[in-house]
DNA sequence: GCGTGATTACTCGGATACAAGATGTCCGAGTTTGAGCGG
DNA sequence: CCGCTCAAACTCGGACATCTTGTATCCGAGTAATCACGC
């Protein structure tokens, strides 16, 4: 019960993407060399968000990626739910009806995933992007 | 990211523990025919929770298993640290000081482990023998 | 100068390889209770 | 009737075996911009 490196990556990702300039698309190579991981790989994790909705590609040349929306309506849960899925976390295998400790758990989860979705990948990349304008440096050194 | 099947067999037997009476140690044939799993691998988890204090055993004949502290003062949150490990859920590979993300991850966590850690196993035991004793029939039947 | 084709820089998806962790089994060892047996 | 031994019912722990899933790579295909070339 850990969360996938994948959705770090995502997470990653999208948080660089919100703070990047909007006009211009970001290829995979970039975003890979700044995490340090191969570019297929990422290429495999950032199909999950496009099918997700949550940024869109545009092959060729200067092509990549850039949010399909406001960096503001996207949230933390929406990217894990879009890495992890969306199912609960806990599955009681036993046959029973309405499993009791089954209640508790989804009760659980769906506290963690009121806070999830309440704090959007603006509000990380906002800070990110004063941090660099402050030091006068690259974003990538906070990143 | 998902919950261990080890988990859902950990709670359900301490639920199991919390409303069988109290004076007598059960064994791990009992538990295990009743989930449906082999004895070995349900032994494999009941010591995880024996070195967690949240219950004890007693070797020998009409020996087994039973809670070491009252009902009411286990959380759910304890039987799932004792098999999953109390480490934080998410873990930022990237080589920066401070991650937000992280930051935001760990928060979401607490949010889960807070309502984790207010519910008890007794509820549930208690809600189990009120259903059973209506009926007049055996625990074994909703668990 | 203009169209056409080749090249380049990208994304996209399938197939595959590898590693780690979850799941489960087997076996030998220790411990307590109780039964059996001999004195 | 007492004490000893032995068997049975348990837990305990290590060493495996297996299966799933996460992690990662390779390769071929498609697409768009740009460059080169010939008319």
């Amino acid at each position: 019960m850990k969360y996938t490196k994948a959705t770090n990556y995502a997470l990653h990702t999208m948080v660089y993407l919100a703070a990047a300039p909007v006009e211009k698309a970001v290829g995979v190579r970039t975003m890979a060399e700044l995490q340090g991981l191969s570019p297929t790989f990422l290429s495999k994790i950032l199909t999950k968000l496009v099918k997700a909705g949550l940024i869109e590609s545009s092959p060729g040349v200067n092509g990549g990626y850039k949010l399909s929306r406001s960096k503001e309506d996207i949230s933390f849960l929406d990217i894990i739910n879009a890495i992890e899925g969306s199912g609960s976390l806990f599955m009681c295998s036993l046959e029973h009806q309405d499993c009791l400790i089954q209640g508790v758990m989804v009760d659980a989860e769906q506290a963690m995933e009121k806070y999830l979705m309440g704090r959007t990948i603006a509000e990380l990349a906002d800070q990110l992007n004063r941090q660099a304008s402050i030091r006068k440096e690259a974003l990538k050194n906070d990143f």
